[in-house]
DNA sequence: TACAATTTTCAGAAATTTCTGAAACATTAA
DNA sequence: TTAATGTTTCAGAAATTTCTGAAAATTGTA
């Protein structure tokens, strides 16, 4: 397993980011081997091509497999898992934005519901959960759209990202057009 | 500075959260704190809050400019500076948006446009770079999205997150009127 | 100018995260 | 069974990030 520059370059970019992507260095360096690799490979060829440790290197799959980003493959005859990235470039990235809107959103969301049960005390009191309050109104309604937006088909998504400016006149459409129909529910 | 045990607990899972959203563990917990406290605050007062040294506070200040997410106010007769959350929580959010799309896409969009320059050695290369143009184009379209996202109006951006399900349908009345109108250009 | 108040810097300390490698565990084959 | 092959675990080591506090720099005042 010897990478061509190119590859390289990219695995230890990848890597780099890692950390900004919600996993460590050597997590979004395999991910990056496994995503431009046409074959699937075990963790031996993951160790070697990247010089870590075969430990390390079980620890990343279940990191990998917990994101649900790779997939498991077995060849005939052979003990080892093979391991592949887990569908298209856009499945991969629909998944990695659904699990981080779980890890980034969710639990401050619990947490804000909880807080904002309690009665406040004194004016600063009230002046603090008048921010949670509109922290919180904001960050739902946030979830909610990426929830949508992971949702959309792959047609509607290319569809919607490629609108660019041509969004807000389509918004503006609707907007006349609701006062006659059904408007859908907001 | 004393703080009420629910600010207390907001400030804290700012602090837990932030290395999710991109900042470190004070950054996230003065952040928190100058965003629910109606009056400015100075580096000794937001030191003793979050019981954290005079040197972390001057660190963390200066993160938050760079972020532009503090503003900076002066009391007549007070040389000490004071710092209050910048905008509205939706301002607030639209930076933190905008500044994390520039950290976690632009750096890879630049990689991935050197490396697409070079001509594959082999088959392998010829493989990887079909997946390295694979990522390219999705991470570019995500990045034009979010930038457009970014400059929507405060009234757009919130339809367009209220629509849900609605928006499916949208994308498919649009996609009718095409065939006959001027097509926004995609 | 001197000097007092405030902020910034940064070397080293502390805390946290990541990584290694050997041992324990699991699975299949003979 | 036992051996052979492969995977996981986890204690401690290494690397990285964050934090402290004292000294240096900056700013305003007299």
């Amino acid at each position: 397993m010897k990478l061509s520059s190119q590859s390289q370059a990219f695995v230890l970019h990848f890597g780099e980011m890692g950390s900004r992507w919600g996993f460590n260095r050597t997590v979004g360096q395999m991910l990056a081997l496994l995503t431009i690799h046409s074959e699937p490979l075990n963790a031996d060829q993951l160790g070697e091509a990247l010089k870590i440790s075969r430990g390390n290197v079980s620890m990343g799959l279940k990191e990998l497999q917990a994101w649900r980003l790779v997939e498991l493959h077995h060849r005939p005859g052979d003990r080892k898992d093979y391991f592949t990235a887990a569908g298209s470039i856009w499945d991969m990235a629909r998944t990695v934005f659904e699990e981080r809107r779980k890890r980034e959103l969710d639990p401050t969301l619990s947490l804000l519901r909880q807080l904002l049960l309690n009665d406040p005390q004194d004016e600063e009191e009230v002046r603090a959960q008048e921010r949670m309050q509109e922290v919180y109104t904001l960050l739902e309604l946030l979830d909610e759209f990426a929830t949508t937006l992971s949702r959309l088909s792959e047609d509607d998504l290319l569809r919607l990202m490629k609108m660019g400016s041509g969004l807000s006149r389509l918004l503006d459409l609707r907007e006349k057009l609701k006062g006659g129909s059904s408007g859908a529910g907001d």
